[in-house]
DNA sequence: CGCTAAGCGGCACTCGGTGCCACCCGCCAG
DNA sequence: CTGGCGGGTGGCACCGAGTGCCGCTTAGCG
C-alpha cells in the first residue's frame, strides 16, 4: 500500500476514535510509520488529509461540463455532477466519515470551501458560455455559487440519512437541481 | 478610542500595508499600543480582526426576517438584506478593504464562510416557515445556501466595481435576488 | 488607608508548518 | 568492484498562532 493512502487511512481511523483537533501531526505520521517531516511531503497540511481526492473532482466537472450539450447551464450542471459523483458502494462508508468530519470540524468545512472556489468559477464560466453572456456577470457568478451551494446541501443532508446510499444522493441531487431550476419565488 | 476599535483600526491599516500573512501579531499588538496577550483578549484569532463586525449582522439579519410578511421567502430575504446591509457613505471604503482582503487571502475566504454558515441556516429556518414545510427539508437548505452563495456574488461583484457605491450595491442585489427568485433556466 | 476585583501583559508551552541538511538507498559509469 | 549521483527520508532548529498561568497595576469602595 502506498505511503499517502496508509496515511490517509490511518488518519481517518484516528480522527474518528479520538477527534481530528485531538489527534496531532506527529501521531499520524508514527501511526503511519513515517517521520513528521514525511508527512507534510505527502499533505501540504493536516486538513489536506482528510480533503485529499475531494478536488480531483474539479478536473473531471470541467471535463464533464464541456461534454454536455444544450444551451441550459442547470441541465447541463446537473448532469455533470451526476457523472463525476459515481460512487461505488465500497466507497460510500469512506465519503461518510469524511462528511462527517468536514461537517463537524468548522477548520474543515472552511478549507473545504476554498477548494470549492475552482467549481464556482468553472460553473460560471460553463454558464457564461450557454448564456453567451460574460463569464464575470453576476448571474453567470450567482449561478456558479447557487449551484456549489446547492450541492453542499445535498451532501449534508445525504450525510444525515445513515442509510442513503448513492442512488438517494442522485434523488437528491436531481431535487436540488428542479429547485435552482425553477426558482424559489 | 476604545481599545479593540483602534487594533481593528491599525490592522487593516498594516494588512494593506504589508500584507495578511506577512504581519505578524506582535507588530498588530505594539503598532495598537497593547501586550500580545491583550490583543488575544480583544480578538480570538488574527482573522477575526478582519472579520470582525461581519457577524453583528446575524442578529440583525434574524430580526428582519422575522419582521418581513407574506409567504415569499426570496422576497423576505430580499428586503431583510437590504435594510441590514445600508453602509453610509463614511464606512464603503473600510467595507471595501475588508472586502479586498477577504477574497485576497484564502485562510480569511475560509473563516468568512463559517460565519454566514448561520446566515444559510437562519434563512433555511425561515424559508420552511413561509412554505410550510420541515427546515431540514432538502428545498428549505438549498434556498438558504443559495442566498448567502448569491450574496457573496454581490459583495465579490461590487467590490470589483472601484467606484460602485451603496445604491449599486442594493442594484446588485436586486438583481442577484431576481435569479433566485426566477431560476436559472 | 487597606481590600478587592478586573484588566493587563509577561512567560512558558503546545502544535502546525517550513527550511536546511545529513543520511541511506538503488543505479549507472568507469 | 568502486566511486559518484539522485531521490526519498527524517532529524533538527526555527517561526508564528494560540493558550494557561500568574503576578502586577489600578480603580473603586468600605
Amino acid at each position: 500500500m502506498p505511503v499517502a493512502q496508509r496515511l490517509e487511512h490511518v488518519a481517518l481511523e484516528l480522527f474518528a476514535a479520538q477527534g481530528f483537533d485531538e489527534t496531532t501531526v506527529d501521531e499520524l505520521a508514527s501511526a503511519g510509520g513515517v517521520g513528521r517531516r514525511t508527512f507534510f511531503r505527502y499533505f501540504p497540511t493536516k486538513l489536506d488529509v482528510v480533503l485529499g481526492e475531494l478536488d480531483e473532482g474539479l478536473a473531471g466537472l470541467v471535463h464533464a461540463l464541456g461534454e454536455q450539450p444544450g444551451n441550459d447551464p442547470v441541465a447541463a450542471a446537473r448532469a455533470a455532477f451526476l457523472s463525476v459523483n459515481r460512487y461505488a458502494d465500497a466507497e460510500l462508508p469512506a465519503l461518510r466519515r469524511r462528511l462527517g468530519l468536514i461537517e463537524d470540524v468548522p477548520e474543515l468545512a472552511a478549507r473545504a470551501t476554498v477548494r470549492y472556489r475552482g467549481w464556482e468559477s468553472a460553473l460560471a464560466v460553463d454558464a457564461a458560455r450557454r448564456w453567451d453572456v460574460d463569464a464575470a456577470s453576476l448571474r453567470a457568478q450567482v449561478f456558479g455559487r447557487a449551484v456549489v451551494a446547492a450541492m453542499r446541501a445535498v451532501f449534508s443532508a445525504w450525510h444525515a440519512r445513515p442509510e442513503a446510499d448513492a442512488d438517494a444522493l442522485g434523488a437528491l441531487v436531481d431535487e436540488a437541481f428542479d429547485a435552482l431550476a425553477r426558482g424559489f419565488s
